[in-house]
DNA sequence: GTCTATAGCCTGATAGAC
DNA sequence: GTCTATCAGGCTATAGAC
């Protein structure tokens, strides 16, 4: 009972912490980040925060970690089967959709990888490239058959990474230049409009 | 005599200055960098560094504000005169060449804004968005007059600053993805056919 | 103008009471 | 499991000698 009770807090207090680093993490990239604000945002101590884990490094590990499964998942639904183009279009939308709803995951691998990864870059070189290699496949494929048009697969991917990730990214800019919320409806129909265009074989 | 000596130790200080806050800001952030990183970089002590700008503000603040001229350059020479499929080709290769050959400018303000811009947000609300401002004017013009295909002209813009400085800001995904040195001349003929395809008529 | 030395603060992490 | 108290180290910035 008292063992159940202790699982129950704990449970709760590691999904605290998680959202709590999250926030703090995405805002300002692990450097930036400070124990005494993840600590507050999650309600707790500093030294309740590091009974969880044993380390600053350990929390943004198990961050990261435990998003990138999430963060890919849309390019892995890209399917051999399906229309070549409405496959593309559905994953732009995926991804745009994606960084609407889950910006601080978006500005958490932001933060990282913009100075330098250099705790992930092992993963970037074996795990997210291997599942780019397989949908590069697929896409040379479809090239191959005619139907789509000859572009370079890699660039076809970075496209979609740079152009959907940049209103979580750099939502700051885009709402400063603006003048207004970020729209992503019409960003949607911008971005229909050119992949449509572009992929047309 | 002494006094043109000094002068001209003092100006070689500031280049060296300069250029090592460059580079540290646009590695690590404005959190992440040290002064000592700084210092050590530009050859000087710390107290010495510090005798040219009286904090570390200051230094970021003086890098940020002399490069945003060189930053938004190639988007001041949009033309309303020329043709208008040209002029905005002749912007995405100019952007292109700016990620490559300024990849350090272009990561230091990819870090500011990343985490919110704090220290540049009033620049980006009224002098990026005054420039952008009057260039959308000049794309509206352009699509009402049938030459330019019915895009939202902030949506293209916006496209072109993401897929040019991909390439800079998250270069060290693109060599983790592709296995390879980053190839601009390869991104040069995507986003040459891309914005082509997307923009005619 | 440039240095050594150091103040004063903040940060990550630990000790030990409860 | 959670707290208060605290340490050791790194940080920005300053004082003061030369």
């Amino acid at each position: 009972m008292t063992e159940y009770a202790t699982t129950r807090i704990q449970r709760k207090n590691q999904a605290l912490i998680f959202e709590a680093a999250l926030d703090v993490f995405s805002s300002f990239g692990f450097r930036g980040a400070t124990l005494d604000q993840i600590a507050s945002t999650a309600g707790l101590s500093k030294p309740n925060l590091l009974y969880y884990y044993p380390s600053k490094e350990a929390i943004h590990s198990a961050v990261l970690t435990k998003l990138l499964h999430t963060w890919l998942a849309p390019l892995r639904e890209l399917d051999e089967n399906g229309d070549p183009i409405e496959e593309i279009l559905l994953y732009v939308i995926n991804k745009l959709h994606a960084a609407r709803d889950l910006p601080r995951e978006s500005r958490l691998f932001a933060n990282e990888i913009v100075q330098g990864a250099p705790r992930i870059k092992s993963i970037l070189e074996t795990d997210l490239r291997h599942l780019v290699e397989d949908k590069v496949r697929i896409l040379r494929k479809w090239i191959k058959q005619g139907r789509l048009a000859k572009i370079d697969p890699y660039h076809l991917i970075f496209s979609i990474w740079s152009l959907t990730q940049h209103y979580a990214d750099f939502d700051v800019q885009v709402q400063a230049v603006t003048g207004q919320e970020t729209s992503f409806d019409e960003a949607e129909v911008f971005l229909n409009h050119l992949y449509r265009r572009m992929l047309a074989p």
